[in-house]
DNA sequence: CGCCAAGTTGAGACCTTTCAAACGCTGTGG
DNA sequence: CCACAGCGTTTGAAAGGTCTCAACTTGGCG
């Protein structure tokens, strides 16, 4: 249970050389350790599992202790749009931190667990959660910035391989492979999130594949060639 | 001086029958009367002056008073995105809260006035002021999910009707009229924050005017028929 | 008065979407 | 144990929306 990206990690650690563009500001670190001591409500998860729905009501923020989740609004003609993929130790909720409902679905997309962060009382006890609260919501909006920026003026495989790049540098962050990957989501996720087809993404995995650029089999994404993939950014027609 | 948006306060008023459908929720109100007695710096802008730019030394944060503003964030490699555009009362600053320079670039579209807020005095001296900062980012975190989402599902079109509704219903709220509107931005500043070419924005307008649903007139928008634009949202095809 | 930035419009090319079909897993029931 | 349904993925071909490039117009400003 909750052994999400073990088959990553099973596989050898490679070199990452450098950060990803744009898309390299991560939540604070550390709201783990500081929480480590608290007792804190412990939550497992299923694959499809909704962790909470946008409109419920509100009651913690969620650190993500194992596990991928994404989540996702909707708009009220039924229009949907995934907003990110989050992995160990992003915080759920806190765009809803102001209000008394919920503002996205988040949902589980593998086994995972979760921790129920009891705000009011951390907001008291811990004198700068709240300064490390709006760290993560900052952080969080210049992350959201580096996404419209791909989307906007990237073609639609730049953003794909932007995106394994980020993610890549992300799992490599948590202490998995960089050069192995094991996407948690569908086609379908991945393209809503880019704002693509699915079948384009397919294709723009395919064509990379075809490039020696990487390696597809299903989920398993083999990175072959980083510098590679980084420099294919790099030559951008500006859209 | 300061009078941005005048020629549109001096038409009369209209009415505007019903939120956007998703992109309606704004920065948490009444923070320009919370630092009413304060002794603020003000800072007067002119237009295409630039209020801080990104890696600067973060200081303050800025209380927009009176103007237009647009944010935008450069990529290492010079893609340009423009990732909003801020009136009276927005906060400019706040993506960088946690850091020390800031995260993107600030830009007065005219003529226009700021208040430098004191972040760390106020912090001490209002007991909730960092409780309404989270406010503000989480509020901001869901406005840019409303703009990815519109990006993501919209046509052409259809962002460019969401755009003038949205900004309709801004402007409606600060006290100008709803049905006529000036855009402060470019073209290729509207076209770049919808993720569209300048011309796609201009021929959007055309046919918009050719409908009947607003007059153009360079950048003097008269929205003629609100619903109607609404209702072209409503008949989306998914993409 | 003339230059220049901003805006408009047209025509063609191109990338992405759309629609369709086939394939491969996975879980279920006979 | 295998057949089968169902979802996710892949690939092809055609259509279409947006982009690109270009010319022209307009209004502002030195």
């Amino acid at each position: 249970m909750l052994q999400s990206q073990v088959s990553a990690e099973s596989l050898p650690h490679a070199e990452y050389d450098g950060p990803t563009p744009v898309l390299r500001q991560w939540a604070a670190p550390g709201l783990a350790t500081l929480v480590a001591g608290l007792p804190l409500q412990r939550r497992c998860m299923r694959a499809r599992q909704y962790l909470f729905r946008a409109g419920e009501r509100r009651q913690s923020l969620f650190l993500i202790h194992a596990g991928c989740f994404k989540t996702c609004v909707i708009s009220p003609d039924g229009r949907e749009k995934v907003t990110g993929f989050r992995l160990r130790g992003d915080l759920l909720g806190i765009d809803a931190l102001d209000m008394p409902h919920y503002a996205c679905n988040a949902i589980s997309l593998d086994v995972g667990e979760v921790w129920e962060l009891p705000v009011a009382q951390l907001r008291d006890s811990l004198p700068d959660f709240q300064q490390r609260l709006t760290a993560v919501l900052a952080s969080e909006i210049r992350r959201d910035w580096g996404w419209m920026l791909a989307i906007g003026t990237l073609s639609a495989e730049q953003r794909v391989i932007t995106f394994l790049l980020d993610l890549s540098a992300r799992l490599e962050a948590l202490g998995f492979s960089a050069r192995c990957l094991t996407l948690r989501m569908t086609r379908a996720d991945l393209g809503n999130f880019l704002a693509l087809q699915l079948e384009t993404v397919t294709r723009a995995l395919s064509h990379l594949q075809a490039l020696g650029m990487i390696g597809v089999e299903r989920r398993q994404i083999r990175i072959e060639d980083p510098s590679g993939l980084r420099a294919m950014l790099g030559t951008a027609s500006l859209h």
